[in-house]
DNA sequence: AATCGGCATCGAAGCGCTTCGACAACCTAT
DNA sequence: ATAGGTTGTCGAAGCGCTTCGATGCCGATT
């Protein structure tokens, strides 16, 4: 293993000037600078990681911390996982992974063991057990999704409100007035997740000002459970004549009792789902959908996480503009006998 | 920020006194030791990883390298990664996560700084390019999948050969004797994913052996792209009355297909999956299926993993027994005219 | 009584780096 | 010619921990 020691003696200058070539803390003459290069290009050198947190006392290492509740829709978590260690990457820093499993101990360890520089959370509940810890260590950190009370937090998350609202607005528009949502697992509510409770809160509202009628049902993935909500739903308003679907895990058994039951897409229903884009242009009706964006909300999580470590940055709540894309899902309202 | 010499004194020992009783590497009188876990309580001490690094040279940190391949089932990656990461925290490791954007280099920044102890290579290809490196550097490390060259190498995978074989002695018992595969997306197979090859390797042997048909498609997720494959199967051998699937984003579409076909699951199509377990119960139709152990598969690798770097364990190749679940969607072949 | 081995503890060295103050050497402005 | 300011480099101190050898103490052995 190589060492500043042997680079600086290979170029003939002390191990200071080299650190100072890494560094550019100081300024070093263009010879120098080229001579020390040089060396570690010759010899392989790679700075110890160890010693470099000890001495600068920064790990350029963020802590990604992923709660591994089932019920979540895996693919955005990993696409925010995966976006979340590319951007960390174009700033300098790794990243750590942490699972739910340790649960809020692991706020305490990594802050305590200056494992890492900073934190990012995700999938934050509305009252959320890790905060307490979090504020407690003042360990800079970003969350991703909305508890009940981001003072002195920065949160990135999609704007879940202004997301239901964009999706009821769309089917009135079209002259519907009698829709459905369907929504996550029940789990989901009972746990007081915030994006859940903001969709449907953005939802009912301007569901209210537009005076069309809003019924929502909690529902798990799959077929069958897909099947009897859907006919309970149908059962109580035969009328339904659009659909608002957040659970990527409904979005295919919907279409497919859809079409057996005869029900058109989007002659008879129109069907607005809130997923990834990839859900939405690879199921079997290409669907009108607010996508969910997991790259962006992983790259402004980084970026705004290491303005904190770099001292520019504030506590702030980043809310991101939904986009609804109209795709062949969604039509105007059948006119009624 | 706590440290050793303010435990040390607090609890009046040395520095050194204190660093054996939280590594148990020299014997500690029961009264000594007692009086250095108080202070530690008390003082909240957490020891400094990166001054630990740098005495012991061990970070105790593993790396998780997770290529970003578009085509590639993100929810079995995700399982991985997360059972890599619990069991890791069992043997007191922590997780970094490297996505595949640094390419290469990042064995090579990895190996050279320190940071991790070794590292796991999920995704790995027949000929895959980070192996020389790896073999170069000789970093303590373990692959998820199969490359063609296993020497010097520990690998834990799923044993896909019999799995495939395992799937048409299935449906062979069963009386079918035309059976189409339905597999990855075209470019898996371009790159020489092990899997993939060695899935179909097993299927074609043992098909052989047992005399049935076999007619091999890869296909893209999807419905359009299903359709187009399966009208292709169909007209190439309409008496196909078996098809094994390998590949999670066409299984849904495949059953929608059939489904409208008028061609009913399992009396006229025997279908098996080669998928997830909650792919295959979550499906319309509850599928026979092989399931792809990916907890086992994350635990495997990073026990591996641990007794390298332990001195304990040895390079092997660790092949997983595929287990098939008989679930609803096959059954006896239909008799012909 | 002298010797030995094992246990419990301590002190000091050192892991590889960053960073601060010091100090030549040079370049202006007086 | 001299004070003052830059610029480029070096030496040394230390970051918080592990680990090695040394040491003092005790009971067991001859």
């Amino acid at each position: 293993m190589v060492t500043l020691a042997e680079v600086a003696q290979h170029a003939g200058v002390s191990a200071s000037t080299v650190s100072y070539v890494l560094s550019g803390k100081r300024s070093i003459s263009a010879n120098t600078r080229q001579r020390v290069e040089r060396s570690i290009r010759e010899l392989g050198y790679h700075p110890n990681a160890g010693a470099r947190a000890l001495a600068s006392s920064k790990s350029n290492i963020i802590a990604l911390m992923i709660p591994l509740r089932t019920d979540m829709y895996v693919p955005v978590m990993m696409e925010i996982a995966i976006a979340v260690a590319t951007s960390a990457r174009t700033h300098g820093y790794d990243v750590l992974l942490l699972t739910g499993e340790e649960g809020p101990d692991a706020v305490r360890r990594v802050a305590g063991s200056g494992l890492a520089d900073g934190m990012i959370l995700m999938d934050v509940e509305l009252d959320d057990e890790r905060l307490p810890l979090l504020r407690a260590t003042d360990q800079p950190s970003v969350l991703i999704g909305l508890p009940a009370d981001t003072s002195g937090l920065t949160c990135v998350d999609l704007d879940f409100r202004a997301t239901g609202a964009l999706c009821v607005e769309h089917l009135a528009k079209q002259g519907h007035h009698d829709i459905a949502v369907i929504g996550e697992a029940p789990a989901v509510y009972e746990r007081h997740t915030g994006f859940a409770e903001r969709t449907l809160d953005g939802l009912r509202s301007r569901g209210r000002e537009l005076g069309v009628r809003m019924l929502h049902r909690p529902c798990e993935g799959g077929y069958d459970a897909m099947a009897v909500t859907l006919a309970r739903i149908l059962d109580e308003r035969p009328d339904t004549s659009g659909i608002i679907v957040q659970n990527e895990s409904a979005v295919e058994p919907l279409l497919a009792l859809l079409r057996q039951q005869g029900r058109a897409v989007p002659e008879d229903v129109s069907v607005v789902a809130i997923c990834p884009d990839q859900v939405a242009t690879q199921a079997s009706v290409r669907l009108t959908s607010v996508a969910i964006p997991a790259q962006e909300m992983g790259r402004h999580a980084v970026d705004h996480l290491v303005a904190k470590l770099e001292g520019r940055g504030s506590d702030e709540v980043v809310l991101i503009a939904p986009e609804l894309t109209v795709r062949t899902s969604t039509g105007p309202a059948p006119s009624r006998p």
